[in-house]
Parts: structure tokens; sequence; C-alpha cells
DNA sequence: TGCCGAATCTAAGCATTGATTAGATGGAGC
DNA sequence: GCTCCATCTAATCAATGCTTAGATTCGGCA
């Protein structure tokens, strides 16, 4: 029934399946050319479709957005947590250092993605128990490791475990916005900004583990 | 001369003095409402001009902001140089937190200015050297200060300078960051931020000295 | 003092945007 | 085969960044 002439394809009024494609096409458009450069209704041009059909299915460009915040979001964690898998069987601060490798690559890789997860004015972050439960995910394997590494006597026992996730949560962020947020022209040729930054992220770790 | 009835002054064609008052006008709507929701015209309108005029001064609204951006980021390196004068006679790593401590205060107190100069997406960064050369002024005393408290030997001899560098400035980069983006809907009540922020670095700062 | 050129501003306009609404269209279920 | 409802179009609104032609005014020079 769908006999689709190659070339010209007559267009049919019901999409089928118009929000896939749109979150599709967002994806290719901020890849393309960065989010502040995404609109609506370029979105809407790319899927074929008029301006005000995507109002049907986000009720606004914050919620578009947000919807794909949550698919990348989504592929952090995975990223994130393969990472730690690689190195399952190793010291928990191993383990913490290959979570903070997996973060890092994935901004790296990926970093309008990381620019639309991380600045929460342009998603709705608040509204989106999606987006905070990944968030907790990440968190969370960070506590446990420290926990463990702390049992293990691999961390100086004055600091306890909640101010240790936000060092570690400081300095990756850190390292990732400052590569996104362009702080890094100084050595900026391809490549390198990853072993540098892994370089660091590596120094950091260690110096968690010097015991006092 | 300028005889002004106090009540509804007749607007004079030439307002005198327009560069200083968009620039005033600016970061009253900034500070009102945050970057996102700036626009020339309403710059325009609370300066009591035509919708073209600023045009003529800044060729393009980032050009606005980036002129904003180098005074907001003049205050912010009197604040740090202020924050290290304070401890001027104490030890080098003190007075490396101290500057951590004048910048975090600075981007915790003034936000969305904060914005403005560390997202080079809304400035012109590359364009400026006023900006380029403030940037390099705080790095340049987190380098002098590193380099004399290798000297000291109250470093681990096997990081470089550089290298620690790169650490400090992303770490509380990141700290900045994270309040400025919100991830802090944890312990968001005022005031805390500050403490919990400020610990932390003192944390690093620490961990930093641990001679291994 | 009077005039001219240059700096400054207005007015009008262009293309574009996010968002809303009324109504056309077509698929799903009875 | 018919009806209902989700889906989409078309038209529209107010707002935005930015440009241009022309009006206004100021400073300097005669």
């Amino acid at each position: 029934m769908t006999d689709e002439p190659a070339t010209e394809r007559p267009k049919p009024y019901h999409h089928g399946n118009l929000v896939d494609e749109l979150l599709r096409v967002t994806v290719e458009i901020i890849e393309e050319k960065g989010v502040d450069q995404l609109s609506m209704r370029e979105v809407a041009r790319r899927a074929g479709v008029s301006p005000g059909a995507p109002f049907q299915h986000f009720a606004s460009k914050s919620a578009l957005l947000t919807a794909v915040a949550e698919q990348a979001m989504q592929r952090l964690v995975d990223a994130v947590s393969e990472a730690q898998d690689e190195v399952a069987t190793e010291a928990p601060l191993r383990r913490l250092e290959a979570i903070g490798q997996g973060y890092l690559r994935w901004a790296l890789a990926n970093p309008t993605h990381f620019e639309v997860i991380s600045s929460r004015k342009l998603i709705d972050f608040a509204s989106s128990l999606t987006l905070q439960a990944q968030n907790d995910a990440i968190r969370h394997s960070m506590v446990e490791l420290l926990t463990l590494a702390k049992a293990n006597g691999n961390l100086p026992s004055e600091r306890d475990i909640q101010e240790l996730v936000l060092a570690c949560r400081a300095y990756v962020y850190g390292l990732a916005r400052m590569v996104v947020d362009d702080h890094f022209r100084e050595w900026q040729i391809t490549g390198e900004a990853e072993t540098v930054v892994l370089r660091s992220l590596n120094g950091f770790i260690t110096s968690l583990s010097r015991t006092g």
C-alpha cells in the first residue's frame, strides 16, 4: 500500500512517526551548527512538515531539547557504565577513574550534546524525572566506589564521602566544561585535548589516594 | 546650559553618553532576567533610544556582550587580586587558595556575569585582546605561586607546574560552573553553597600539598 | 558669528523566530 | 462505510537582530 516512487515521495499528510523524526532532525542540526543555532522552524522544515506541527508533540523548544537531552544523557550513562565495567575487577579508585574517563571521552566526542545536557537553561531539567534519575545513577556509582575505597583504607580518613564525590564531580565537570566552553585554545590540536584531560584526571585520582 | 526640568526631560536628540548608558542598561537587564533574556531592543528601549541606535556603537549583540564581559572580567581580576593581597605574607599554597576563594566568591555573587564571561559562545573572546590579557593575568599568578610552592618543596615533585595549573583551573571552574549551571539544587539554601564550595576548595588545595 | 562636515540618532523595513489558533485531512475502530 | 479524534496545515501574532536612508545636532573652522 505504501508505494513510494523513490523520487518525490507523495508526502503523506500524516507523517506516521513525526516524534522520532523530529528528534532525529534536531540532533542532526545541533551537531551541524550548535545548540544556539537550532530553530523549531528548521526542525519542521527538515522533517518536511509545517512550522506549527512540532508544537503538537513538544510544547516548546525547551521541551524538544529536554527530550533530546534525555536520549543524550542515556548514552552518557551507558558510556560511563561500560567504561566502569571494563575494569570491574580492579581497585575501586581505578574504577572511579574509569567513570571519569568515560564521562570525559563522551563529552569530548559529543560536545554539543554535552552542552545540552549540562546547561540547564536550555532544557527543563526540573520537570524531567528521567534526567534526574540518570544524573543520580552516575553519582550513585561514585558514592559506591568511594565508600569501597574508604573501607579498603585507600582514602585519607578525614575526608567524608560526600565531600569527595563533590570533588570528583567538580573536577571532571570542570575539565569537560572547559573544553566545551573553548577555554583550551592553547593546546586544542585535535586529539591532544583528550590526552591532556585524561592525564589530568589521572593526577587527580592519584592525589586523592595519597594517604596523609 | 543644560537646564533640565526634573520632570519630563526633553530627551535630547543626542544622548550625550549613549555607550556608557547602553552598558549600564545591559548589565541591569542581565542581572534582572539573565543573559538569554537580553535583547538589543529592550536595551534600546530602556536607554530611551530607537531600536537601531545601539548598533551605531556595537556592531552586534555579541559585541555588546563582549564589552560587558570586559568590564566584568576586570572586576573578577580585581576581586582575585585583592583576595590574594590579603594573604600576601602567607605561604604560596595559601595564597593560591585565596585566588580560588576570590574567584568562587565573585562567581557566586555574580552568577550571570560569570556566565557571560565563561560561555564563549555569547561573546567574541577571540577578538578581544583585553579579555585574553585579563584571563592570562589570573593564570599567571597561579603559575607564580605554584612555582614558589614547588621551590619550597610543598608539592609532590613528580607533577609539573602546567599540569597543576590546569588542575586548579579545572577544579575552581568546575565548582563555579556547577553552581551557575544549577547542578546544586540539592543544597542550594542561600549562602550554604558558598560554604560548601569553599570547604571543597580547601580540601583540594590540601590534597595538592600532600607529599607522596 | 555663521556655516559645513561628521557623528549621532530616527524611522522604516527585512527576514527570521517561537508560539497560537481555526480548520482541513485522514487513519482507526465500530 | 461512517464517525471520531489525533494529526497536520495555513495563517497569523508579537518579538527579535540587523540594515539602510535620511533627519538632526554637534564641533570646529572660517
